[in-house]
DNA sequence: TGGTAATGGTTCAAAATTGGTTGTATTAAT
DNA sequence: ATTAATACAACCAATTTTGAACCATTACCA
């Protein structure tokens, strides 16, 4: 009924066509659902969407006029290649030790920022790419990519578009670099549900306005992001 | 100029149709709501904003005219204003004191990796961009180029190439954004003399490795250019 | 190989939702 | 008193959503 109040379920939940057109073109740009992966069939979606099928139909049917996905009787909906990256041209030789730095010197402020600004909405698109990360366990490539939207979330709380645009360029870069060689050996599952942990108390921080608590979180986090980045590359 | 604040007679008024229709608009540009999504009925609306219908109509109206939504019979309202990201837009969007705030989120840690990574060839070229600086006495113009650059020699010694690029995009931020209006008025000889004071003991603290020290000045430098700027603004 | 389940495609009418419109009442400022 | 802005209510018209049933194609397995 009251959906300004109450619609926090796990994801989105907003029953529209227009917006679950736009949550999954998110969760796809976000790669929750992968180039050739194929998304849940219609009936699943219309479930979890709390919506019914002729209604995830429509919302399926705008992103097929946008090339993002293709449907096949009997098959599916799958992910097809639409958008590309064209900022390939960063070319920019950052070692990732050199970007952790980089992060330590935007992340904390920006966490700081993030607790006094975020609003309402913000906080549930953080609590969103959370869960997202939450339920990845094992899969090094999606939780790279669920980590950058949850941090890229957290520079949207601040709400100061200079900083959101930094943070994207940052990320890009973070996307391009040596990183993702070591990463299939750093990200055990171990290590995945340590960092989700760390995730989950930065979450509960910034949303109970503890700017300090939050501010110690992302240091650490970061600290930790550093030493297990220096233990692989003197491991290799 | 301040939109915000134009109906300013009766203190109370805190639902007017204004109001709501610069709330939505700040939410939209926010991204509170995404290009093509559907905002809340009008009904729902009004309980949220606690305005009656035709309040909130007035209000969409206002969007509706300044192409931000687009309205359809028995669809809904929807977001038709698609997000830039580009750094001019991001310089266009970002004021002055939010300005600062990325700064003070970048160089406390930038100045930290300095002290700890200059060369001296990088010390030298610091010292000949804090000579430059202190030459300039009653230009607030040729002064605010030459900070920029003193800034920026700051940003090479960390030897860190990403950082060197993403300060080169915040500085070219900086000659972009509305603080060139309040340039003449903050840049007083005495404040230029005040602002090289600091320079000097940052780069002295650079020269001998004090890193706390450095911070410190940074630090304290980057404040008095934020209350310096609060008060210009205020001050108008 | 054949059969069964899973999945997208189609159609239709009733129900719910939603912006558009009109009219009157209330409130505050002039 | 007049005016303007807002609140409230009822109704209208366009659109979407729903629910169901059935079809067509593909995937999977014994």
């Amino acid at each position: 009924m009251n959906q300004l109040t109450t619609d926090t379920h796990s994801s989105g939940m907003v029953s529209s066509s227009a917006n679950i057109a736009v949550a999954l073109r998110q969760a796809i740009h976000l790669g929750d659902y992968l180039f050739g992966e194929k998304l849940p069939p219609e009936r699943a979606l219309a479930e979890k969407f709390d919506a019914s099928r002729n209604t995830i139909r429509e919302a399926l049917r705008q992103l097929e006029d946008n090339k993002l996905v293709s449907r096949r009787i009997g098959s599916g909906t799958f992910v097809i290649h639409k958008i590309k990256t064209d900022r390939d041209d960063a070319a920019i030789a950052t070692s990732p030790l050199e970007l952790v730095e980089v992060r330590f010197s935007v992340e904390p402020h920006m966490t700081r920022l993030a607790v006094k600004n975020a609003s309402a909405r913000n906080l549930q698109r953080l609590e969103e790419a959370l869960l997202r990360l939450e339920s990845i366990a094992d899969d090094p490539k999606q939780f790279s990519r669920a980590d950058e939207a949850f941090h890229l979330c957290l520079a949207e709380c601040t709400r100061n578009p200079l900083m959101l645009w930094l943070y994207r360029q940052v990320n890009e870069v973070r996307g391009n670099t040596l990183w993702f060689e070591a990463r299939e050996k750093i990200l055990t599952p171990k290590r995945i549900a340590e960092y989700n942990a760390e995730h989950r108390e930065l979450y509960e921080a910034v949303r109970s306005r503890d700017t300090e608590q939050a501010v110690r979180m992302i240091t650490d986090h970061l600290d930790k992001v550093r030493i297990d980045l220096i233990g692989a590359s003197e491991g290799s």
